[in-house]
DNA sequence: CAACTATTTGGCCAAAGCGCCAAACGGAAT
DNA sequence: ATTCCGTTTGGCGCTTTGGCCAAATAGTTG
C-alpha cells in the first residue's frame, strides 16, 4: 500500500470515526431535520453539556457539520446530508445479521459469536 | 433519547466503528474485486498476518465481511456491498473539506482549525 | 507421525477515546 | 462592572483500540 492510497483511506477513515458513536449519529440524525442548538442536543441526548460539545466538535473538524453562533446559542447544522445515506446500509447488515442469527438459531442449538 | 433509540444507534454506530480504520476501509475496497484470502490482504496491507486477522474479524462480528475456508487459506468476501456506497459521500466531505480550507487560506493568512 | 503452512488467539504496552467535573470564555442583561 | 447563560476547554480516571510478538490451532504434505 504506498503513500498516496494510504493518505486516502486514512482519511476516508477519519470520516468514518467521527460517525462511529451512538450519541453522534444520533445527533446528525437530528440535524438532518433542520439545525439545533447545543442546548438542545444536550436534551435530547441526556450527557453532560460538556460531553455533546466535544461530539459536535468531532463531528465539526470532520466536516460533518458546521457552527453558527446566533444570538445566545450556537446552532449546528448538517453540512454532508449525503452521510444519511450510510444509515439505509448500515440498517440492511443489521437486519441481515440478525436474519443470519435467527437462522443459526433454528439450525442448531449453537451459540452464534 | 429512551433506550430503544439508543439501541439503534448503538447498533449503527457498531458498524461504523468496524469500518472506521484506515487498512479496514483499504480491505473492504479490496474486497469489492473479489474474494482474498487472508495471506494477500497481509502482504498489501504491509502489517503482521495476525494483525490483518484480528482486523478481518473486526469486520467480520460486525457482518461486513464473511470468510469461507477453502484449501489451506481462509478466504474473505464482501458481504454488504452496500457499505461502497459510503465511499461517495465519504469523498465528497473530503473534498468539500478540502475546497473550504483553500478558501480559508485564500481569504487570510489565518490558520485553519 | 513429523514438519510445514495459513490463520487465529493471548498477552503486553502505548495511544486514543469517552464522560464527568471544574474552570475559562464571550456575549447579554441588569 | 457584575452577573448570568450557553458553550468550550482542560484535566483526570477508565476503558478500548491497535500493533507486534509468541504460542496455539487446523489442515496439508512428506
Amino acid at each position: 500500500m504506498d503513500a498516496k492510497t494510504q493518505a486516502r483511506f486514512e482519511a476516508r477513515a477519519r470520516i468514518l470515526k467521527a460517525l462511529a458513536h451512538p450519541s453522534r449519529l444520533f445527533m446528525v440524525d437530528q440535524l438532518s431535520h433542520g439545525e439545533r442548538c447545543v442546548c438542545e442536543l444536550t436534551a435530547m441526548v441526556g450527557s453532560d453539556m460538556s460531553t455533546v460539545s466535544k461530539h459536535l466538535s468531532v463531528l465539526k473538524s470532520a466536516g460533518v457539520v458546521a457552527d453558527e453562533k446566533r444570538g445566545m446559542q450556537v446552532y449546528y447544522r448538517l453540512k454532508m446530508p449525503c452521510v444519511l445515506r450510510f444509515f439505509d446500509c448500515v440498517g440492511e447488515v443489521i437486519e441481515q445479521s440478525a436474519r443470519e442469527q435467527m437462522a443459526m438459531a433454528n439450525i442448531s442449538g449453537t451459540k452464534t459469536r
